[in-house]
DNA sequence: CTGTTAGCGCGTTCAC
DNA sequence: GTGAACGCGCTAACAG
């Protein structure tokens, strides 16, 4: 007997289902010795109460929010984690948080699928992953709202998202501003994987500081790879043993900034006496490293996400849009001016 | 009407409910004129459907392990839960991880009740969180097994923790080893407001390890407080304000560690010139600041801990116990020999 | 104290 | 193509 149900149990403990009921809830007093026959019937079937039924009959509606993306093992992903958690203590609902994680780009859409589906969650949280037109018409079909987290949005109402081109701007500019000349893109391939453009768009503001200071364009310096701290360590390995080295690195995240300091270290050069390294979003560890970067409120972006698709989810006629704070540049220990005069 | 049903939905548009149900699944063929009908219907309504009804009726199991414990922002939950997923996404199975963060002590209970009252999850993995014999009962009648990632359990066969009495005994063997005499402790307070011994029992490790030195204890080494960097911060301030400060301190956690550390360079010193400092736990964040350690396998408890309860919950009469690797003592930069000759 | 029965909301057979 | 009836597993209200 695979999956026995209280009728089972009911019938080889010799009693009724409405004691069975009884003895899983414990509600009203039953006599000790039936509790003991429901009980030993309940292990010997090996019986579990179904969660479901029991939510049917109870009424008590279980509202599930998803949050899904890729490498739930990154930093960036904790940062948005913390904030949909802190939205979501803040406004005392029983919406349960359920983690999704997206381990290969060719299982994304399928998860999606079986999402809608089996009707496991009642909104969406999409973070650092892209939606593509019919994946929007699936889930909007479905009735379930979501919220993207990421930059492939256009500018969709449901869309938490930093200016990326322009931090991309900022991060260049920070390095020229400093009298740096060769200056270094180190990225996410793209197009990504995942389908979002998040390096494209931070290479091409990298690329229009570049052209408002009237830098030439060397196609040696910009290293795209997969993400992560060891390609940016690889990469950075290529950079160093260019015949004309960078002065400055801007490596689209932070733990590829961490990556390209490592490599860069283990040279024998020094951040940022030789070499200058710019990151981008600002996760905790940056803060401890002294690393300059772009803050692009990660924490916040989950904040508002959550707090848009809750809004969506309980008042659906009354959806307010959500404003992320503009990017920042924050500049601390692993950025230096640059003069070629002092070399 | 608050929640509209097919019935509903079939009533107004002048159907069946079988209809409805057709175009809902889009299974077999409906013309187009009752489609529409039945679709303005739903509209009009706001009709939603219901998941569980949805769930019941196709015999879809879902089936949710929760993952429960405060901090939910702090980096030692970060390697936890990298571990739960990984190993749930090793076997290919349709469970979903859902997260509960407890924001307040006092709520932690409520939860856990709401948790088997409304039948949420089908197992529960409980971090940095005391199971009370009450409670163990709660979980263990309503069926709902689970695994404690912390060491307030005993010999329980479903708890995976490390030796912290042991771990805080290598800590301060370390700090001893290398000549140091005056070692401070800094440390939760105990008991500990969440019911979690792990302070106390790193303690108890480091006054084992002064006495076998022949140690003697000094109280004002031994700093408690509240969780978190800050009030590190504040309790090494406090020690380095004292008329013989330690050389060496012994910081129950990383994070800890790292607030004495700042507190150290803020008060103008050097780690380690001046006084070294150790930590506990290894997080990602202690590799990159060269933070001396003892590795406790964050990520891999996490992942054993989700590999017992899968094993609970879907082989339960033959659970195998998974054991932890032992405590690793990690030298990093953070901590140095000391001796008063050269002062 | 305990057995019986009517729903909970939806999917899915059947006949029509 | 469409409607009516049954069942999913459980709870709760009602009789006994």
């Amino acid at each position: 007997m695979p999956n026995p149900t209280i009728y089972d149990v009911a019938r080889t403990a010799g009693v009724g289902v409405g004691t069975v009921s009884r003895v899983l809830n414990n509600s009203t007093r039953v006599s000790p010795e039936t509790q003991e026959k429901v009980l030993s019937a309940i292990r010997v079937l090996g019986f579990r109460r179904s969660k479901v039924a029991r939510q049917l009959s109870t009424g008590i509606q279980h509202r599930n929010i998803g949050a899904i993306m890729p490498f739930i093992t990154h930093p960036s992903f904790v940062e948005r984690l913390r904030g949909m958690q802190l939205a979501l203590n803040h406004q005392d609902n029983d919406f349960n948080l359920v983690l999704y994680n997206v381990s290969e780009p060719e299982r994304y859409h399928e998860q999606l699928l079986a999402m809608v589906e089996q009707a496991t969650v009642d909104g969406l949280l999409i973070a650092t992953l892209n939606v593509s037109d019919d994946q929007r018409d699936l889930l909007t079909q479905a009735g379930i709202p979501f919220v993207t987290l990421s930059d492939a949005c256009g500018e969709a109402l449901n869309c938490i998202s930093p200016d990326n081109r322009h931090g991309g701007y900022v991060a260049a500019q920070h390095l020229l501003e400093l009298g740096h000349r060769r200056v270094a893109y180190v990225g996410d391939a793209f197009p990504n994987i995942y389908g979002f453009p998040t390096s494209e768009l931070r290479y091409e503001g990298y690329l229009s500081a570049l052209k408002e200071y009237g830098i030439p364009y060397h196609s040696e310096y910009v290293c795209l790879g997969a993400h992560g701290e060891d390609t940016a360590h690889r990469l950075t390995e290529h950079l160093l043993a260019l015949p004309e080295p960078p002065t400055a690195i801007f490596a689209m995240s932070d733990i590829q900034a961490v990556g390209c300091i490592l490599a860069i270290r283990e040279a024998g050069l020094r951040v940022p006496e030789d070499i200058s390294v710019i990151g981008f979003d600002d996760v905790q560890l940056s803060r401890y490293i002294g690393l300059t970067t772009v803050r692009q409120h990660l924490e916040q972006s989950g904040y508002l996400g959550m707090q848009l698709l809750l809004n969506m989810l309980t008042a659906p006629d009354n959806v307010v849009a959500r404003q992320l704070p503009p990017l920042e540049l924050v500049v601390r220990g692993s950025t230096q001016h640059w003069s070629a005069l002092f070399r």
